[in-house]
RNA sequence: GGGCGCUUAGCUCAGUUGGUUAGAGCAAUUGCCUUACAAGCAAUAGGUCGAGGGUUCGAGUCCCCCAGCGCCCA
């Protein structure tokens, strides 16, 4: 344990400084934290921490959120439960790839062959220089693990009770058997497929994207109005805001109920310029209102032509390659382009291949003004574009081959978990269900990327060295983790990678979610030597932000249902956001970020986690340095106090308090100790239904009466200077109560403000605070002893009354406290009098009353002052 | 367009199931060197609870409607 040394001993002057480095230290060193695994099952309280983005800077936000989580963690530990409290760190992905680019100067480049024993100092950083796939990972997991430093320094010194031998990254080894042992099963269980067809696509990330990467814009676009022409020369004109995709087109749609177009369904027009036949079709997305009413069906324009595409069964014209460019060459004269004049088709799409759809769009619009194909000018539109969330240019629709697992299927499964779910706060089980009930598409998890988790697969390799994605070849659980372009498939050689009836490898890697859904379990995996699933499974709570909800916690809650038909945790912890000290979102490009540790250094670990935990669930808070000042005050107030009670009570040796034991208590300390219980019963409630700021607001409530009044009250009897014959008696009272209520107080801010509460417990106890037992009522009872006593009720709270009477008619009259009080006249009725007699002496005392006098009548304190 | 949340003192926020005179911290003001604490303490002032309507003996709280702000989803 933590402190050898047996004597009572603190400070001359209470200093805050410094603590976070000392206690971070000696806690690490005493293994307060360590998860024991052996608990049984009842005992562990598990908690499914979310591992921070180590390519994103540091804010307070991190802070803010992590707090809270760490509050409770701390909660539960005092109340005897063993913590499962690990900490990940994700460095998986897009974002990771970002940084490695812009931090080192680097672009990966598949095609180029590894380079051994390159260091990323050979890099100058003058130019963009190409790596090697594997060159690439490796700088990736370079700066990752210096990243991951800056936070663990971190959260060290903010004092989160993480468990530190309990860690994982979402690309680490653990990371990777658990996300492919999962694809595995999912894969063989039919919850995972692969499928060739319409993807949603970021041209400049390379990389399909999932529905929950999507994210809705308002850009400006153009109506252009185009000529389609019937059999007969007669024209049609068509809407679109995407003319370059004219060669793309499969059909043309009108709305059913179109009275307008009602004759010429299932009639053929030709495109312009290409001249190839289209057939008229009626759907219900076709809009009436929109444009002419009758709208082109491209392959693909966006997710209403994949419908049109599908439920038509329309042919597929692809001209966008992957790269956001026309494909090089289409053959007009071919099955599959059936133009009626090729060579004029031939000659205009020449002028289009290979530019981007951009530069086509300008292209075509001249080509169709030329030809006389446009009616009147071009109309500037506004209109809701899809893109990535993290892209710059909207999205195409590509057709590609990509894995998914199954979620619509499950719709129903899933809300209902939502329901067993318990959300804090409630509200916001709200965008979880509108989250799932919104769900049109199953989940794409293949991305095409370098640095990630690689698809555990490979594909057969048929006879013309065509892939049959049809035939994959899965490896078992026991070889995972792999990397097929590395790892040989069990019954080949390597020699036959890439060959005709030999195997090629899947070269995606997998969507970051499909790993980050599955931290539960990475985390019980990274300590599969203390714990496995049976005792930490599921867990007890998932701390998360409300950004998130629709892709980690939705995937989690997915990926548990698919494969255990449970929910992965029974609560979970929204946070809500931090905002700038003026209410504003913080971002980088406002340059408003607020950085923590400067914070740190400027108030304390102490002070940050009391502004933090005066942020409720899913509340947005600002970051308000005056209620850090606050937190810092309270501290150095904790601090105080106890140097105090301690300096009084003359104990000796440290965990000796029940040798000061009196016979019996005094009825004002008997009366405080009641209210202390009822505060600490009604803390203890608001933890339980992790209320932690109405549970730090009671207990700090109640401390700073403690500290105004009951302190003051009871001073001189504590020093022993009560010139009364009961004197004795009364000091020991005082000085047990003030002992043992300093004791309960500390434990109860021990989960807020660890620093502050683990060195004021050093001065007089044995072993760590935060392995302490957070205090009950029951406690309470005990040191109360007999509480038949009926006269004491309502003692605490007369002396504090009239002591501020006393306060106020000295401060109306401009003196010092010390200034005696001539003449105290306290008026009520029997009852109240009664009380008043206990309190009467501490109260002389604390107000430096001269003379009381008593009277029956109204409730009347006059406060008459010696201003000689 | 749909949904969720917010609007209370100069600022940041509490306000339980409707119930005395709406609370706290910070800031402000006036004082106090008081042997735990001047990085402190005491006291004072400050609010027609976003607007309007309704239910009720009684509304910051419940209902309707409107406005502004934020977020989520289309």
């Amino acid at each position: 344990m933590i402190v050898v040394d047996s004597k009572v001993s603190y400070p001359e002057k209470v200093n805050v400084e410094g603590l976070e480095s000392k206690w971070s230290r000696l806690w690490e060193e005493a293994k307060i934290y360590r998860f024991d695994g052996s608990a049984p099952k009842q005992r562990i309280y598990s908690i499914d921490t979310p591992p921070p983005t180590v390519s994103g800077s540091l804010h307070i936000g991190h802070v803010f959120s992590y707090t809270h989580c760490d509050i409770v963690a701390r909660y539960k530990r005092m109340q005897g439960f063993e913590i499962f409290y690990p900490m990940g760190f994700d460095d998986n992905g897009v974002p990771t790839e970002r940084r490695v680019q812009n931090y080192y100067g680097v672009r990966c480049d598949p095609t180029l062959p590894y380079v051994p024993n390159f260091s990323s100092s050979d890099l100058t950083g003058k130019e963009v220089v190409a790596l090697s796939r594997q060159n690439f990972i490796e700088l990736c997991n370079e700066l990752t693990q210096k990243d991951e430093q800056v936070f663990e320094d971190l959260w060290r010194k903010l004092g989160l009770s993480v468990d530190w031998s309990i860690t994982y990254t979402t690309v680490g080894q653990t990371a990777r058997l658990i996300s492919q042992s999962y694809f595995v099963r999912g894969v063989l269980k039919g919850e995972i497929y692969s499928l060739d067809s319409p993807t949603l696509w970021d041209v400049d990330f390379q990389t399909a994207i999932s529905q929950a990467e999507l994210e809705d814009r308002e850009v400006e676009g153009t109506y252009n109005r185009v000529r389609f022409y019937f059999e007969d020369g007669t024209p049609l004109e068509i809407e679109t805001s995407r003319p370059e995709l004219i060669p793309a087109c499969v059909g043309v749609v009108v709305n059913p109920e179109d009275e307008r177009y009602k004759g010429i369904v299932g009639k053929v027009v030709y495109s312009p310029l290409f001249e190839v036949p289209l057939t008229v079709f009626t759907h219900p997305l076709a809009d009436p209102n929109k444009g002419t009413g009758a709208a082109m069906v491209s392959t693909f324009g966006d997710l209403t032509d994949v419908t049109w595409w599908r439920e038509l069964s329309l042919p597929l014209r692809n001209i966008v390659n992957r790269d956001g460019r026309l494909v090089k060459e289409i053959r007009f004269d071919e099955e599959n382009w059936p133009s009626r004049d090729p060579a004029t088709a031939q000659g205009f799409y020449e002028a289009l291949a290979l530019r981007t759809t951009k530069q086509a769009r300008e292209t075509v619009v001249q080509l169709l003004k030329d030809n006389g194909h446009l009616s009147g000018d071009p109309k500037k539109i506004r209109h809701v574009v899809k893109f990535y969330e993290k892209g710059e240019r909207p999205l195409e629709v590509v057709t590609s081959r990509q894995w998914y697992v199954k979620t619509l299927v499950h719709k129903d499964d899933l809300l209902r978990r939502g329901l067993e779910l318990n959300f804090i706060p409630s509200s916001m089980r709200v965008r979880y269900e509108n989250w799932v009930r919104g769900l049109n598409a199953d989940w794409n998890i293949s991305r095409q990327r370098y640095f990630g988790i690689p698809i555990p697969t490979w594909y057969e390799v048929g006879a013309d060295g065509e892939v049959l994605y049809d035939r994959p070849i899965v490896p078992k659980e026991t070889q995972l983790p792999i990397d097929p372009q590395v790892d040989t498939p069990e019954g080949y050689t390597e020699s036959q990678r890439n060959q005709p009836f030999g195997f090629t490898a899947d070269p995606d890697v997998m969507d970051t979610w499909a790993t980050s859904s599955l931290t539960p379990f990475i985390a019980i995996a990274s300590a599969s030597d203390r714990v496995d699933l049976d005792r930490c499974f599921p867990m007890d709570l998932r701390p998360q932000g409300q950004d998130i909800i629709r892709t980690w916690l939705f995937y989690s809650v997915l990926r548990s249902e698919l494969e255990y038909k449970t929910l992965p945790w029974e609560n979970t912890l929204i946070s809500g956001f931090v905002l700038d000290p003026d209410r504003k979102k913080m971002s980088k490009s406002k340059g408003n970020v607020v950085t923590p540790m400067p914070l740190i250094e400027k108030f304390g670990a102490d002070a940050l986690r009391y502004w933090s935990a005066y942020g409720r669930p899913g509340v947005d808070t600002a970051a308000d340095e005056s209620q850090m000042k606050a937190g810092r005050r309270l501290a150095i107030k904790i601090g105080n106090a106890s140097k105090f009670v301690l300096a009084v009570t003359s104990l000796q040796k440290k965990g000796d308090e029940e040798a000061l034991r009196p016979r019996s208590l005094i009825p004002i300390d008997k009366d405080m100790l009641l209210a202390l219980k009822e505060c600490i019963e009604q803390a203890t409630d608001a933890m339980d239904a992790y209320e932690y700021t109405r549970s730090l607001e009671l207990i700090e409530d109640f401390f700073w009466g403690y500290c105004d009044n009951y302190i003051e009250l009871v001073k001189v009897r504590a020093y022993g200077e009560d010139d009364a014959q009961k004197s004795r008696e009364g000091s020991l009272s005082a000085r047990y109560t003030l002992l043992k209520s300093l004791s309960i107080l500390l434990r109860a801010f021990a989960p807020f403000q660890p620093y502050i509460t683990e060195e004021v417990w050093s001065w007089w106890q044995h072993g760590s605070i935060h392995r302490a037992p957070w205090p009950l009522g029951k406690e309470i009872d005990f040191i109360l002893g007999d509480t038949s006593q009926t006269k004491s009720k309502g003692s605490y709270e007369l002396a504090s009354t009239v002591l501020s009477e006393i306060r106020k008619a000295k401060s109306s009259a401009k003196v010092s406290m010390k200034t005696a009080v001539k003449e105290l006249i306290f008026e009520a009725d029997d009852s109240l009098a009664s009380v008043f007699e206990t309190i009467r002496g501490d109260v002389i005392h604390a107000g430096v009353v001269k003379e009381v006098k008593t009277l029956t009548g109204d409730y009347r304190v006059q406060v008459e002052l010696d201003l000689a």
